[in-house]
DNA sequence: CCCCAATTTAACTCTCCAGTACAAAATCCT
DNA sequence: AGGATTTTGTACTGGAGAGTTAAATTGGGG
């Protein structure tokens, strides 16, 4: 879909043949979806190759072995899934209807890439040790922080926030709900029913998600 | 600690030789600490037999082979998690006081039982295909339910809980910070630091949490 | 005391799979 | 063109580790 060998119109870029780069990207999207579905050392990298439009040789030669190869997969899965949050505008909005809005969005944002999802439980699964080596992947984070930081600031000067609100508890609490949400799907709903995972069920506790979050920021009396 | 090869007292269950029950649930320790630590692949039935006083092929003749291991250690695991919860004595508070008991209680046991977490964690990567399999582990989980469905009951009797609660919808809600908090501590703090974890951070967070579950099923009025 | 069944030990096999050797294309440079 | 360099295919290796073979040990019953 990505790469057509008829005319490449603009490729080439590394003054060398067909595209490196795009070769690289269809591995790494190959490498996200096998080690997201089976886990680091169940993936395999024959399976990686199959999804692939080329080889498993190939795959060494781009990434030197299947460590390596891992560390650029969970650095391109942050990368597109942060890319994406920080598309939202939410400046124009007041501060509760910001928040509102980021919480729902990261709700919806985390249900819509399971892949994304599972390489980070893989990543606790392993203490995360790739994460932490990663610098580039911290970087990617920073903005998200900010991003509350600046929500508590107006909805502090507004006076409807709690003095004490904190961003990255904040962070803490939205993702604990939103991550959970996708990451115990299996468990969750081979002990109690899927019917929380269905359209209905997941609209439902969006909803309870973001009154959840937004009655922690506000103070007692301003409590819609 | 267990088993002292001195003046076995009352064991020697099955008529035979040494407490072939003690070897169980020895091999048992050491595969949920492997299996934890690891996960199911990277674990070493090796390993597993270095952590116990009997050896690789004991753990052959207990149990037929690794996944089989597993199963029987996931299902260890649960039943030793559920039996801690299920000591709790609830029926003597008012809702609110039941409630926020619970809550508080499983954002603590979670934390004192981060293998548990790491099995369950482990378990949803795997699709939970083992749990789905095990009618035991799925009736070890029958009574948090009941639980919360009682105090709901209760809470909607006294009038002050939403008429719409859903015991379900309030489990996912406890599980999902309590988990979160243990499972996603690797990169959560490996990218937003570590205070959260410390003591003080704890603290504040389970505060957090009982609130936030609290608030979402009092009626508005009636919030404190 | 001797046999049998229940354990246990030590050494072994056999498969799977990450990673490689080697050489054949393919591409660029002059 | 022809040599240098980069890309790709094929077939292979080496080691790790799950699971096994087969013989030794133990305790109990007769």
């Amino acid at each position: 879909m990505n790469i057509e060998n008829a005319d490449p119109p603009s490729g080439r870029k590394s003054g060398w043949k067909q595209n490196p780069e795009a070769v690289r990207q269809d591995i790494l999207h190959a490498a996200i979806a096998e080690f997201a579905e089976k886990g680091l050392s169940t993936a395999r990298v024959d399976d990686i190759a199959a999804k692939t439009k080329t080889s498993k040789r190939m795959i060494y030669y781009y990434f030197d072995d299947k460590q390596t190869l891992y560390e650029h997969a969970l650095e391109a899965a942050y990368a597109q899934v942060r890319q994406g949050e920080n598309a939202l505008q939410l400046d124009h909005l007041s501060p509760q209807d910001a928040l509102a809005k980021l919480v729902a969005f990261t709700f919806d944002h985390h249900r819509n890439h399971p892949d994304f999802i599972r390489m980070v439980m893989i990543e606790n699964v392993h203490h995360a040790e790739t994460l932490a080596k990663s610098e580039a992947i911290q970087k990617l984070n920073i903005p998200v922080i900010e991003k509350l930081a600046a929500i508590c600031t107006r909805g502090q000067a507004d006076g409807i926030f709690r003095t004490d609100v904190d961003p990255t508890v904040l962070h803490w609490q939205i993702s604990a709900l939103s991550f959970f949400n996708v990451s115990n799907r299996p468990t969750f709903s081979a002990l109690f029913g899927d019917q929380l995972f269905a359209e209905a069920g997941q609209a439902a506790l969006r909803e309870q998600v973001v009154h959840m979050v937004l009655a922690s920021v506000y103070k007692s009396k301003d409590r819609p």
